[in-house]
DNA sequence: CTGGGGAAGGGGCCC
DNA sequence: TGGGCCCCTTCCCCA
């Protein structure tokens, strides 16, 4: 993997772990509620969060992202902008623009992953994808293991171009004590910090009694070529590695080694790492604020997946490092992808996603060594999925080939820094035996069908999946599954190239081509392609409308539609943010009741109040909390309270007036407490009042319009 | 800009 | 075991 490129990662990487998606109205941010299931975070004793950690066991090759935020361009980056989480979007060699991980409700879990200070530690690497970044596991990740992200060398060749511009020098001579001046450098927290010029060389100048050259930059600068790069980032490694110099030369990624190396190497400073395998050291020495910068041989081609190679990938195999024929069959899925299996996106194909510089996308389609296999077309069920068996074509992902597929757990599908050097003859061993190793920790009942052992419950064999933990009642649905994360797509369309990971789908896709709609409305006769879209159109006239805004009752006949109407709730519009908890409203006084009848009480009798949370939520975007003055005395609130209630309850159950009786009841005690009075500080800073109100001014606009009210304030 | 309708793809359950 | 079906989601386009 150290002589990967990025597109490599992205066509080989193994599983997909998506973010968790949330309720979009839910009040927590994005940063924290997107994190996967398989990950936590570690707070410190602020209730910052200082890290992102591993609830599990995940494999190597696991791909996570895309990291999210607000995109600035050049020219559009505001004035009072934080630098610290900016990360530079490269594309054709072109600065194309920013990718900023500040605010928290925009940007998602990744923001908080911490770099890796040596290359021991080092589990994740990062990589610009299109114009998405993500990190992929380089080795895999044990459980309450810390995940930590360095560049892939694509990323370093891009911070080592940039030596014309920030001017930054050294010689190889004194790499010595470069890790010294990266970990002096390399903040936590502050690792995305966008530089300028000047403090680099402040910095720099601080560090002159150390004498660091900055002459040394210059001189260790990666050769022109890609190949020639990869070929000496293995010799670095090689060079730095004591002992088993061919084999961890070579298989320096896949031989992990979870734990830190001793920073001996004959060095003896202890903030000294290991040098990196994956990058010349003279990238360690560059800010990595640096993100995204292209080498001037390198061009948006290289960084997107698909695009053929300037180093062809010849076939799967041969995008893996050479550690014998048997070991990357066995280590790593070696079939690759069908096409959109592998792209960035979890939800469907994008064409818009992967255009290029031109405009124009890319070949929807792998090369012919990428895509071995074609349906034939029409799809025959049985022909065709016959064309699509590993004994015609690689082998494929985790679910369907159990002597083919990837063998996941640690001590099976990777070697862990106890077993062999290579690796390779225990990966061999256990490829044939998957489930049968006495070593593996687990040795519970596995399935011949499955690349991993499948655990009992209750005597009954849970199929449960080992990267998403989610369990099927039949094995064969848990195999359907594991599709999503191994990327294996097997159905593909012979007209289009477009590929499915259920034969299903790829009929129903069918019909796109054929025009056929087999589903007729019987009111108005219009005729649809499935029963799905059917169903939607049926609401049009039954005027249901399941999807109801619990903010302003507006209703709509399709979900995405109210998705799309929350944003005008969004909480960035709202200056009144809890401290507590982050939510936020439009009204001061709501904050109060808020803080006072959910956090503060909750903080001590037991968990959050969802349905309150929801309730003070409801009535700070209420036109009755609008029609009051900021200034409201606790009266003037309760009696707002009480006749928002009593028009929302209308014709509600009385199971509902009941609640909502006990809510206003509680409502009325906060608000009427001394107590609610909260401090300045709960009111965040960067909100001056006349911005508050003017923010708010819109979204009390926009909310009155889309609840079909009249402007009357 | 927002709401609304349709097209298409993806995941999972059931038989 | 896998095909069929259902539901959900997203994207696109238009008013």
């Amino acid at each position: 993997m150290s002589g990967w490129r990025e597109v490599d990662f992205a066509l080989n990487c193994t599983y997909i772990v998506p973010d968790q998606v949330s309720d979009p109205s839910f009040s927590l941010p994005k940063a924290m509620t997107s994190i996967p299931r398989n990950l936590t975070f570690e707070y410190g004793a602020d209730n910052e969060v200082t890290g992102v950690f591993s609830k599990e066991y995940i494999p190597q090759g696991t791909r996570f992202g895309p990291l999210q935020g607000d995109i600035y361009t050049k020219d559009n980056v505001p004035k009072q902008a934080n630098r610290k989480y900016f990360w530079r979007i490269y594309s054709g060699g072109q600065l194309q623009n920013f990718l900023d991980g500040y605010d928290i409700h925009r940007s998602n879990w990744m923001r908080h992953v911490n770099p890796a200070r040596t290359v021991a530690e080092q589990n994740l690497v990062a990589c610009q994808n299109g114009r998405d970044i993500y990190f992929y596991t380089i080795r895999p990740v044990e459980p309450k293991q810390e995940l930590l992200v360095w560049y892939s060398p694509e990323f370093a060749q891009r911070l080592c171009s940039q030596q014309d511009d920030i001017k930054q020098k050294y010689t190889s001579a004194d790499e010595v004590q470069e890790p010294e001046y990266v970990k002096r450098h390399l903040p936590q927290r502050t690792w995305f910090k966008d530089r300028t010029k000047e403090e680099i060389k402040e910095e720099r100048d601080e560090e002159a009694d150390e004498k660091i050259d900055v002459e040394m930059l210059e001189r260790d600068t990666p050769p022109d070529t890609p190949d020639d790069q990869i070929m000496d980032f293995s010799k670095k490694a090689e060079k730095e590695e004591n002992g088993n110099k061919e084999q961890e030369a070579q298989g320096t990624i896949p031989s992990p080694q979870p734990e830190p190396r001793e920073p001996s190497l004959g060095l003896t400073h202890p903030y000294l790492p290991d040098h990196h395998p994956m990058l010349p050291s003279a990238h360690r020495s560059l800010p990595l604020h640096l993100h995204g910068l292209y080498g001037p041989r390198e061009g948006l081609v290289s960084s997107y997946p698909l695009y053929p190679q300037s180093r062809p990938l010849q076939n799967p195999y041969q995008l893996l490092p050479p550690y014998g024929p048997h070991y990357p069959r066995l280590l790593l899925p070696s079939y690759s992808p069908p096409f959109p299996g592998m792209l960035p996106s979890r939800g469907s194909f994008r064409y818009s996603s992967y255009l290029g510089t031109d405009g124009l996308p890319y070949p929807p389609i792998a090369s012919p060594n990428l895509l071995p296999v074609s349906l034939p077309y029409p799809p025959s069920a049985q022909g065709g999925l016959k064309e699509l068996t590993p004994n015609v074509s690689p082998p494929r992902g985790a679910p369907a080939t159990p002597e083919l597929s990837p063998l996941p757990k640690p001590n099976s599908q990777y070697p862990s820094p106890g077993q062999s050097p290579s690796g390779c003859d225990e990966a061999m061993n256990l490829s044939l035996g998957t489930a049968k190793s006495n070593t593996s920790p687990r040795s519970s009942p596995g399935h011949k069908s499955l690349p991993y052992p499948l655990k009992k419950q209750n005597g009954k064999i849970k199929y449960e999946c080992n990267i998403c933990s989610k369990t099927f009642g039949q094995l064969s649905n848990l195999k359907v599954h594991l599709r999503v994360h191994s990327g294996e797509r097997p159905f593909q369309c012979n007209l289009c190239k477009k590929s499915f990971t259920q034969l299903a789908h790829l009929q129903k896709h069918h019909l796109v081509h054929t025009g056929e709609k087999p589903h007729e409305c019987q009111v108005c006769h219009k005729r649809f392609s499935s029963t799905s879209n059917l169903k939607t159109h049926l609401r049009l006239h039954s005027g249901e409308k399941p999807y109801q805004c619990k903010l302003c009752s507006t209703k709509f006949t399709q979900y995405i539609h109210l998705k799309l109407h929350r944003r005008l709730h969004s909480s960035r519009d709202r200056p009144y943010r809890c401290q507590l908890c982050t939510q936020s409203f439009f009204h001061h006084f709501s904050l109060r009741i808020h803080q006072h009848s959910c956090c503060l009480s909750n903080s001590v009798n037991g968990p959050v109040n969802v349905h309150m949370k929801e309730m003070v939520e409801r009535f700070d975007a209420s036109q009755e909390a609008d029609a009051l003055p900021e200034s409201a005395l606790a009266a003037q609130v309760e009696e707002a309270v009480e006749h928002w209630l009593a028009r929302t309850l209308e014709g509600e159950g009385k199971e509902d007036q009941r609640e909502a009786t006990m809510l206003l009841k509680a409502l009325t005690v906060a608000i009427n407490t001394q107590a609610i009075s909260i401090a300045p500080s709960a009111v965040p800073s960067h909100h001056s009042p006349p911005l508050a109100y003017q923010e708010r001014a819109t979204v009390v606009h926009l909310h009155k319009r889309a609840a079909g009210r009249t402007e009357g304030q």
